[in-house]
DNA sequence: CCATTTATTGCAACCTGTTGCAATAAATCT
DNA sequence: AGATTTATTGCAACAGGTTGCAATAAATGG
């Protein structure tokens, strides 16, 4: 189901600002950043405000339709739910991410929910730590 | 092993500033946020500065002596590693947050170190979902 | 079609955290 | 101890993100 579709049955409104949000979310090949977002509403969309980008984000999470993902470059990055789940690995000390199967955390959703009655909210972790290549070349710090 | 130890023996200066970080992360019951231990650190030392404060937690982070936990309220807070590794479920609805054992992680530790030479820093994570009683009651958003 | 209600926007101000830089303090060397 | 090197600090400026509020735009009702 669309964006735009579930924005309207929920009584959202699908003003032009949402709809370039959404359009840049789409057509990002990769995980694209509210900055990235915005240059694109803006070009289109001279007197947008930021905030705007920012606040839609925040509706889009709440309805999940966007994940959320924090690689530690310390700006989030998002990405269209429905185009897929996954998650990364990311190394704390080169910077590199390696993509993991879904299938590595999906058993401790069902775990998550059976034991804590808990619905955790999986979909696009990024795990922090530290890669083979690096921990081979470990120094003072 | 003491905090101050580590950081003495690794060639870092042990500072007035950093010894009133430290001893206020210790003297915390419960997980405390860089505002927090600024507070205790300016009433001892009217001149310091929160910058400080984040650099010497950041300093901590590297070396493994403090552990950093977002629970989604729009800050992080902190809390010494030493003082043992729990991980909490956020719901993201009523803020409620339910410990979670230690043993529901650990597995996939392992697994990442095997299966990808990845070892995950999985010491304090806050995973984000809904709690049961939250879910009952859903709305629009 | 105008009036009213409600959602959304743009703006400015704010919050948490980071960074460049000059000044200071600690450690090292002679 | 005095001079030199190196780590650390305080400050101000910045970056990403959030929020209160008045203004605007969309939907609803007469």
């Amino acid at each position: 189901m669309s964006c735009d579709k579930v924005l309207r049955e929920k009584g959202y409104r699908l003003t032009p600002q949402r709809m370039l949000v959404i359009e840049a979310l789409h057509n990002a090949d990769n995980h694209i950043s509210a900055e990235e977002i915005f240059e694109q509403l803006h070009a289109r969309y001279p007197y947008s405000n930021i905030s705007t980008v920012y606040r839609t984000l925040e509706l889009m999470k709440r309805l999940n339709l966007v994940t959320e993902t924090n690689f530690g470059e310390g700006r989030v990055r998002y990405h269209v739910a429905e185009k897929g789940h996954h998650h990364h690995l990311v190394c704390r000390t080169c910077g590199k991410t390696i993509d993991l199967n879904e299938s590595m955390i999906n058993p401790l959703k069902g775990t998550l929910l059976r034991d804590y009655d808990f619905e955790a909210d999986l979909r696009h972790l990024a795990i922090p730590g530290e890669c083979g290549d690096c921990r081979k070349k470990r120094g003072r710090y």
